[in-house]
DNA sequence: CTCCTTGCAAACTATTTGCACGGAG
DNA sequence: CTCCGTGCAAATAGTTTGCAAGGAG
């Protein structure tokens, strides 16, 4: 019994091909290439010969959002990107110039976003951080 | 002659009503309320009379934005906001409650953000930090 | 069996573009 | 005058939804 059809009962989902499916991708995703949009997960499902809709991966891709099994992204305007949940939180760096995005955490940055936001008398939901880098030339 | 001719003139666009209009709107806009959806430009000068279209809004906006004027924001997925440039850069506060955008801007964050990424070998070109909160209660 | 899911196509939302006319310089 | 800029409608891109058929428990 693979560990995908528990993580999905768990969310409350029937297992399904599709949901299957998409979670298997999204776990089997290389370390470096880990963001998905709707289309990304669509066309490697048609790659590998599976029958699914388009409409099906923007729902399963919901779904699986709100269980809290994968993380929605807006790097830029015009579409969403998604990851699996890892558990830990992390930030973005978004190379403009490969498209390569890398993950990192740094508490000092983390830390003080929570005092700023306590300053002015509100409590941190959650917050986006995206650094836009260009590889440094010399 | 109006400050906002100049600045047209100085981004190398023509001076014409739709131009100036917006422009106008964006400057004189309240402190607590500087962040407008293409929709919002559009409905406010609809509201003041002015037969300026939609497409025509997002045309100058964009010219706007690509002249250094107006800086876009992706707050949410599915839709675009627009804030005067004032030349300083700052982050965003948004609280999911009220929709309320508070500015601020933080040394601290800032630096590490550019250690961050030079540590890994890029050049920092742009960031994008946004904190959603909700008022704290007590 | 009974619902939850799915595929397909149509619907939607935000934004962009083609085209002929109108206005700025 | 000569183009650039504009309004309108049609086109696009990404995402969502209605519906009837299919599949999980």
């Amino acid at each position: 019994m693979s560990s995908e059809n528990q993580e999905l009962r768990k969310a409350g989902l029937k297992v399904t091909l599709p949901r299957v499916k998409i979670l298997q991708l999204l776990e089997q995703a290389e370390d470096d290439n880990q963001h998905f949009s709707a289309e990304d997960v669509y066309r490697a499902l048609m790659e590998s010969g599976e029958d699914v809709g388009l409409a099906t991966v923007y729902r399963v891709l919901t779904q699986f959002e709100a269980a809290g099994l994968v993380v929605r992204h807006n790097f830029e305007a015009g579409h969403s990107v998604f990851e699996l949940a890892k558990g830990d939180h992390h930030d973005h760096i978004v190379c403009l110039t490969t498209g390569e995005v890398v993950e990192f955490f740094d508490e000092v940055i983390e830390t003080r976003q929570r005092q700023l936001v306590e300053e002015r008398g509100y409590e941190l939901i959650d917050h986006s951080l995206v650094l836009y880098v260009r590889p440094k030339k010399d």
